[in-house]
DNA sequence: TTTAGTTGTGCAGTTTTTTGCAGTAAATAT
DNA sequence: ATATTTACTGCAAAAAACTGCACAACTAAA
């Protein structure tokens, strides 16, 4: 039997049933372990599979990231993120809502960290499910189809058993008097919810959103306990900001 | 013998195995090992076939594993995906599984269909949150890294709360004898969640699945109501899962 | 016809590739 | 924490590939 050969039947196989054994394949073959091994080892550096430890799983199942190039100021939204990223230490529990503040955020976040992320948020949580040391969970829920995220009274239930280190939140409109407001209902219920769950709850925004309000009420402005932004923690336009206590970086 | 003839013939055997060994070929022409090696290095050389260590294989055989972008068996997973949505009926409310047969099946999902679509898959739930009339509720959980699907005891205890009409489940493995099987105990406790919370359960599987099986197991093939492949119901190799109560279409 | 040049073939020696094995390290399961 | 599996490393044997060379057969011009 051919190399070539035997590594189509890898392949094949791998492409059926998604996930191989090394030692299955071996046996099926009739050669040696060490020879599958390697045949994997090739397969995985020509990214035709995937190499884990005791077989290979398919290369199908990863592809579909989803990247969307064309995100409004995304620069600033990474600006927040690394500052976001900062704040994160090994072993913590936390939350990260949708967004794209916060898929930035959950963009960037390292392989290594060791972190148990939920999320609401159904490309958060693709996004997440790539890196090898998150554990990710997915809260549940009605999915709404504007934001891609889980809301209803399942998702909120949840949400009242879990209790997070740090939650991550992005919101559609920030003052330093109305708080923090929201254009929809659901999406409000879903936010008090996660902000009740969270011994701190971060603020990413986008300065643009400062002193913005609309008619849905998430919670005041005392309620965050972290506040990042784009801008120097000094800029002006923070000032309003400064006399909570609310710490911004 | 002539040197064209001699290519000839192998170009014949390629054809016509797919694959050959260099000392097969000369054994057979009786010449010598080297002057085989010569002749595959041209034609390799005139992409006729492909030159590898020990033999050749075909050209065809080659682009069949160039399909890196597509997923694979795609033609046959999009027979079955057409299949399966001519059982559903408005106002259905279904489970859709995860897996590239159930993505096919949630992609041509007609928009008009008023369907509640229950998924433990993230990028099922992301495909189906884009279709209007389709109210899509994800269940949570511990997303697995492999399979991109909720897995762990809180999605199994949501299964336990619901009741689909229908519902669409892959498999890894599928017998007659030994019924569903999978390589992962996980996979298998939400399946099995899964199908006790079905009123009936429909498997989709390509027919290279049919006759094999894997460590653990989900269920016999009786707890199939409806099993679609890409075949022809009265096609032979689906003549072992006749005898059993199950309409196959 | 002769002769120089080209091409095809086989052979011997060397290098490279492949494979399996044994021992050890790392990862996973109990 | 310990036991079992799996992964990795280096090594050795076997197979295959490559190289250079000799020689035969064929070609083409003198």
């Amino acid at each position: 039997m051919l190399k070539e050969e035997r590594q189509q039947t890898i392949l094949n196989e791998v492409d059926l049933h998604n996930r191989i054994l090394i030692t299955d394949i071996a046996e099926a073959l009739d050669v040696s372990i060490d020879t599958i091994r390697r045949d994997v080892k090739e397969l995985d550096a020509d990214n035709k599979l995937r190499k884990v430890h005791g077989g290979a799983i398919s290369m199908g199942y990863m592809t579909n990231s989803a990247r969307n190039t064309n995100i409004y100021k995304i620069e600033e939204k990474s600006i927040i993120a690394v500052k976001a990223i900062s704040m994160l230490r090994d072993g913590a529990v936390i939350f990260i809502d949708g967004g794209t503040t916060c898929m930035e955020l959950a963009r960037i976040i390292p392989e290594n960290l060791n972190l148990t992320c939920f999320t609401i948020s159904l490309p958060v949580a693709m996004e997440l499910s790539h890196k090898e040391n998150i554990n990710v969970i997915s809260i549940g829920g009605q999915i709404s189809k504007e934001a891609q995220i889980s809301i209803g009274a399942n998702a909120i239930h949840h949400l009242s058993e879990v209790r997070f280190d740090y939650s991550f939140i992005g919101t559609g409109y920030v003052d330093a008097i109305y708080g923090l407001t929201e254009f929809d209902w659901d999406i409000v219920q879903i936010k008090k919810a996660v902000i009740k769950a969270s011994k701190k709850t971060v603020l990413l925004s986008i300065s643009e959103k400062l002193n913005s309000q609309h008619r849905y009420k998430t919670c005041d402005i005392n309620s965050i306990n972290t506040m990042i932004t784009e801008l120097k923690p000094e800029d002006k336009l923070l000032k309003p900001f400064k006399n909570h206590d609310i710490k911004i970086i």
